[in-house]
DNA sequence: CTGAAAGCGCTTACAG
DNA sequence: CTGAAAGCGCTTACAG
């Protein structure tokens, strides 16, 4: 591989107007600059960034890190940041944590030994690491989250209203007939799951004939079947279940199989997110759409801004959330 | 940050001792090392890693990209790559192509510029950047290919027998009955496709009676929907429908409902890939298992041992599929 | 518009 | 077991 110097003495120049021919074309005289760019060209020249991010303290990449890749909500997160970060000239390195407090810290490590600029994590998490440099300095650090508020009120993060929108959907439900309404959450810890079910007991506030099972899954497909099950063979098992995310849902359509139940004649369903797969289910899921695009797009912007010392008070962003009803959800079976 | 030096510096010993104390602790004394590590830790020390990069040439990370991380099978194999990768020590860089060679010559030339010690790509092709490098040396790349063999018989891939899986496929839906069959493939160009539609013709040598129609699809549900939609208008439709991706065939579903047909009564369907969400359609999902992690294991394996020097004649590796039969696929109709 | 020179933070033969 | 020193390939004030 060609260097900089091999660059500059076949092209006559010394190794900083090849910098500059890279980094600040205008300041180089049209006919030094093409000679460089030519020389460039016929070594096959390529600048070794290991190099370049050691003497600039810069990566221009950011690391997104989320719980679960295989999950097509994360995906359309990330396609979000990516189209903002690349849109910046930045590069997003992507980390898939499976919900793992350990491989969370690995990837906020990154930010730490300088192989990346900034973190972004989906979920309201603050990495060890990375508290700590906090904690130092007092200032705000690289670093963003997504889908869920942190505790810690300087790190900015961005997220639907997750309290409405699950009162809307119990509400959709209750006025659907529904009285008996089964949650299943994803793990209780998550502040967006507290939020949801804050939002779910403040609309059995105002209408108190409204009984309320919540059970615990962890947004997977097979814990929504299994939870599911769970409370169709309860002594008195709910008209309409309401699971936290679109993959529990799709585990309770399958429960609904095995129980001989046609959904929504004789139960009804709803979701959360809005996955691409939502609206192919058998039937099509009523499901609350997170703009998980929109909320990549921000969440980068954020970051970006910080990145690039640009003055920012933003520390909460919400975003629009919206109810689609499809067919999953019908009137409640007459007792 | 506090550097080396620093650290050097307050343990009282030089620079080449700490750097031992990361990465050679057995060549040094107890003591001093005992002395260090407490330095380190006092400082909160944390190596650059873009320095430690220039210095060995070495990243100790690989790129995966793929075309798709929206999709789960995608998310598979990139499980099992990062399983092997983080087992060896290294960390991987994901990228997503989204199907465009642009994005994918972008992560390829992470590997050119040093980013990255090697690349792994899910799909046939070989990025430019790369192509170039290995016509200069004759050598091998720290390249490889997973899903789809490469054309260039340098290049090691690894892969299922997508010939076979298609066949046992066709001989499933003929044992059950079906004559006329549809097929909607992946984009023809891929040689993957071709092989498995290569497979669905050896079939037809020995059975004169089948009737095959191949429509184009693009692998996504909506094209799955759209085509279904075709051959269902079509003059004489088929009574089974093999679809080259599980997403595909989960477009087909929604089709059948939207023309009211039933699943496998009136008409059958099969997949490709075995995607988590297949088990769990209505009615679940027939298809062919491909064995993504394990994919991702053998791939990474390989590319381990070329970067390591070690020397391995390895070029394609085939990999066990399995013919998953679930309840989407029944006896033809009665004509 | 261009160059000489310092320096980013590591690692690694080499010598002792 | 340990250190002095060179060097990986860039960028950037500084000077002209």
């Amino acid at each position: 591989m060609s260097t900089i110097i091999d660059v500059a003495r076949e092209a006559g120049v010394s190794s900083a107007t090849v910098s500059r021919v890279m980094s600040a074309p205008h300041q180089v005289a049209e006919g030094t600059r093409a000679r460089v760019l030519a020389t460039m060209a016929r070594l096959g020249y390529t600048p070794n960034i290991a190099a370049k991010t050691l003497r600039t303290l810069r990566t221009d990449k950011v690391v997104v890190a989320v719980p679960d890749i295989t999950n097509p909500f994360c995906a359309q997160f990330i396609r979000g940041v990516e189209e903002a970060a690349s849109a910046a000239g930045y590069a997003v390195l992507l980390g898939d944590t499976r919900y793992d407090k350990n491989r969370e810290e690995q990837y906020a490590m990154m930010v730490r030994r300088r192989e990346a600029d900034g973190l972004i994590l989906l979920g309201h998490g603050t990495p060890t690491c990375l508290r700590e440099v906090l904690d130092d300095s007092g200032r705000p650090l690289p670093f963003i989250n997504a889908c869920g508020f942190s505790p810690d009120p300087r790190i900015p993060a961005v997220q639907i209203d997750n309290l409405h929108a699950a009162a809307e959907v119990i509400e959709h439900l209750a006025d659907l007939g529904h009285k008996r309404i089964g949650i299943i959450s994803g793990p209780r810890a998550a502040p967006n799951s507290k939020d949801r079910i804050t939002g779910v007991h403040s609309v059995q506030l105002e209408r108190p004939d409204l009984e309320i099972s919540a059970v615990e899954g962890d947004f997977s497909i097979n814990s929504g079947l299994r939870r599911t099950l769970e409370l169709l063979d309860s002594p008195n098992p709910p008209t309409a279940i309401f699971c936290l995310s679109d993959e529990m849902a799709m585990g309770a359509l399958a429960a609904f199989r095995e129980r001989g139940l046609t959904c929504p004649r004789d139960i009804s369903l709803a979701g959360f997110d809005d996955i691409a797969y939502a609206q192919y289910m058998n039937p099509p899921l009523t499901t609350v759409r997170q703009p998980m695009e929109s909320m990549g797009h921000e969440v980068f912007r954020i970051l970006h801004d910080f990145l690039t010392g640009t003055p920012s008070l933003v520390r909460r962003v919400t975003l629009a959330h919206q109810l689609i009803a499809r067919e999953s959800t019908g009137p409640a079976p007459k007792a």
